[in-house]
DNA sequence: GCCGTTTTCGGCCCGACTGTTTTCAGTCG
């Protein structure tokens, strides 16, 4: 019995690496860490059989040293070699590394010449004047340890994609506007549509790269300059975001836009395959490699990012799949997935309306969703446990039931209203009404809205017997996580995921910007067990159905096609793929 | 610490910006 998961192993290894840091160890030898631990997350096999089969040593970027390492502590729970390396440096010390501007060496002088040790004592340090008259320190740098102590107190440097991405594409917009400019895009984690984001990377192509960054530094949004030179400025927007921005020549565009985009791991995968061919690939041009030892081949002539892939021998890798999960082996063998987007949607499943704690009015909500193009919506308010949300008792639930019936004899055949409803999983699993009224419903979405604190195995148990009700077409937002301010609960997600499988249940990819749950890291997993999506606004108001844009996203980074996504599917067809559940389990047609 | 189609030693992605220097170290992405 192994005391110690994955995910303790990979906390462990990171923190060995930063450790290494401070000790001023060889860079590569940290990378080897931090590299293993970039194998680990990927890797989505069984680790304890891994480890008990000591096949560990085979998987790229872990040899002998580190599966030693990683098999004691795992095996113990415990590894001496990090207990020692640890006690040689005061915790808080590991605050530091938050504050822009500070790396492991100017930490290590803090600490060694002036023993500060906390960000508390580095501030008092900074304005007493210790700092600036360090060796290799100054003036300038004790302001701007001042400056980045003062932003880590405003702003937690993590924003929403959501967010961010009007201002972002306000901005972006007015940069394409300005005359000169050739080419413009935000790249970073923006553009491959992670849900977190720490800054906006703009990325221009022009020849007036003067005008551009004056333009960028001095605009209405910007709140202080951080940096302004001939290529690169950097600033803080008023809404906290930091926002930089790289001037190129149209001709380096392609190659800056992919180095940018990153991630930093697909990067070094593409450079590494250059190097294969006897060329090097920067954030400017693909060109011939001089410390080379074998025969380049003759480089081919690079316009886009997709003659980039191409002369790497790659398929085109859409931006949100750059996370070295595996595109690039894919990419190579022509197996990437035809992405789903935003006009595939014909429809969404969970929907409030101001009989729960919903803004909009069901014919409000019925009208947006026409003028959007969807074919249908369905509607699931609260259930009659969430009180504090006005939850439908059975009699309002079948009135709106009856209402619903009602408009869509209205509607004509292009556009139709689901009556659902989003059904508390109680305590123990079981739900919200009895089954004879989840009958009368078209679809029911299942979720978590209280007793958040169970442990794991309690709350895995709880929501497969849920999913197990024949009435529970999907599972909404699984984990209950909000972004930046509430962790998921304790749940063996591969257990859910296995269980929706076996019960023919939907999973559903909750698009609020504050939720995105499930995770886009486990739809793959999903979509190889053969589970649906169902991609769901969890509107609560006409304005919400827009959230629908960033679920896409999302589904585009869990390597979803319009096929593995239910709500892709037109009225006519979407009926069976609802009803699919109780047909299998109730023998009801 | 990892790795190997000239290697078991000697490489490991690499350029921009800042500040402190007077030719470069540290940090960042």
């Amino acid at each position: 019995m192994l005391q110690k998961s994955k995910e303790d192993v990979i906390e462990l290894l990171e923190s060995i690496a930063r450790l290494l840091e401070l000790k001023g160890e060889n860079v590569f030898k940290i990378r080897a860490y931090t590299n293993a631990v970039r194998t680990l997350e990927t890797f989505s096999g069984d680790f304890n059989l891994l480890l008990e089969e000591k096949r560990l040593g085979e998987m790229g970027g872990i040899g002998s040293a580190l599966e030693d390492k990683i098999t004691e502590f795992a095996a113990t729970g415990v590894l001496p070699y990090f207990e020692n390396l640890k006690a040689e440096f005061p915790a808080t010390l590991f605050d530091l590394f938050e504050l822009q501007g500070l790396g492991p060496k100017k930490i290590k002088a803090l600490w060694e010449e002036l023993n500060i040790t906390t960000v508390e004592a580095l501030e008092a340090a900074c304005k007493e004047g210790q700092v600036a008259s360090l060796k290799g320190f100054g003036a300038k740098t004790a302001a701007n340890i001042l400056t980045s102590i003062e932003a880590r107190k405003q702003y937690a440097g993590s924003f929403r994609f959501g967010d961010v991405a009007a201002v972002a594409e306000v901005l972006l917009e007015e940069i394409k506007g300005l005359s000169g400019v050739l080419q413009a895009s935000i790249a970073g984690s923006y553009r491959r549509r992670k849900e977190v984001v720490h800054d906006l990377d703009f990325l221009v192509a022009t020849r007036e790269p003067v005008a551009v960054a004056e333009f960028f530094v001095t605009h209405s949004l910007v709140e202080t300059i951080l940096a302004h030179g001939a290529t690169k400025s950097s600033v803080r927007l008023k809404t906290g975001i930091q926002a930089d921005l790289r001037v190129v020549t149209p001709e380096q565009y392609p190659s800056a836009l992919n180095y940018f985009t990153g991630s930093k791991e697909h990067n070094i995968a593409l450079r590494s395959r250059a190097l294969a061919r006897g060329w090097t690939l920067n954030e400017y041009r693909l060109g011939p490699d001089e410390k080379t030892r074998i025969t380049p081949e003759p480089i081919p002539a690079i316009h886009t990012e997709a003659d980039l892939y191409r002369a790497l021998e790659l398929d085109y890798i859409e931006p949100e799949l750059r996370e070295d999960r595996g595109e690039i082996a894919a990419a190579a063998a022509h197996q990437l997935p035809q992405l789903i987007q935003l006009e595939n949607l014909r429809g969404a499943f969970h929907n409030h309306t101001t009989s729960s704690d919903g803004r909009s009015t069901l014919e409000e909500m019925a009208q947006a969703a026409q003028e959007l193009g969807l074919q249908y919506l369905g509607i699931s308010d609260h259930s009659v446990s969430s009180f504090q949300a006005h939850g439908l008792e059975t009699s309002r639930l079948l009135e709106q039931v009856a209402r619903i019936a009602e408009l869509n004899r209205e509607f004509g055949p292009e556009f139709r209203l689901f009556s659902g409803v989003e059904c508390d999983i109680l305590k123990d699993g079981s739900l919200d009404y009895p089954d004879e009224v989840l009958a009368q419903l078209d679809y029911v979405v299942a979720s978590v809205h209280a007793s958040f604190s169970q442990p794991q195995a309690e709350m895995t148990a709880r929501l497969i017997k849920a999913i197990s009700n024949p009435h529970v077409t999907m599972l909404g937002h699984m984990t209950g996580r909000l972004l930046l301010s509430r962790d998921a609960y304790a749940l063996d997600i591969p257990a859910l995921i296995e269980a929706a499988a076996e019960t023919g249940t939907l999973i559903e990819l909750n698009a609020n910007p504050r939720r995105l749950d499930m995770d886009w890291r486990w739809w793959p997993m999903a979509k190889e067990k053969g589970v649906r999506c169902s991609i769901n606004p969890d509107a609560h108001h006409i304005s919400h159905l827009q959230f629908l844009w960033n679920g896409i996203g999302i589904a585009r980074k869990g390597w979803l096609t319009a096929a593995d996504v239910v709500n892709t599917l037109p009225l006519g067809k979407i009926e069976a793929a609802l009803g699919a559940k109780r047909r299998k389990y109730l023998n009801v047609s």
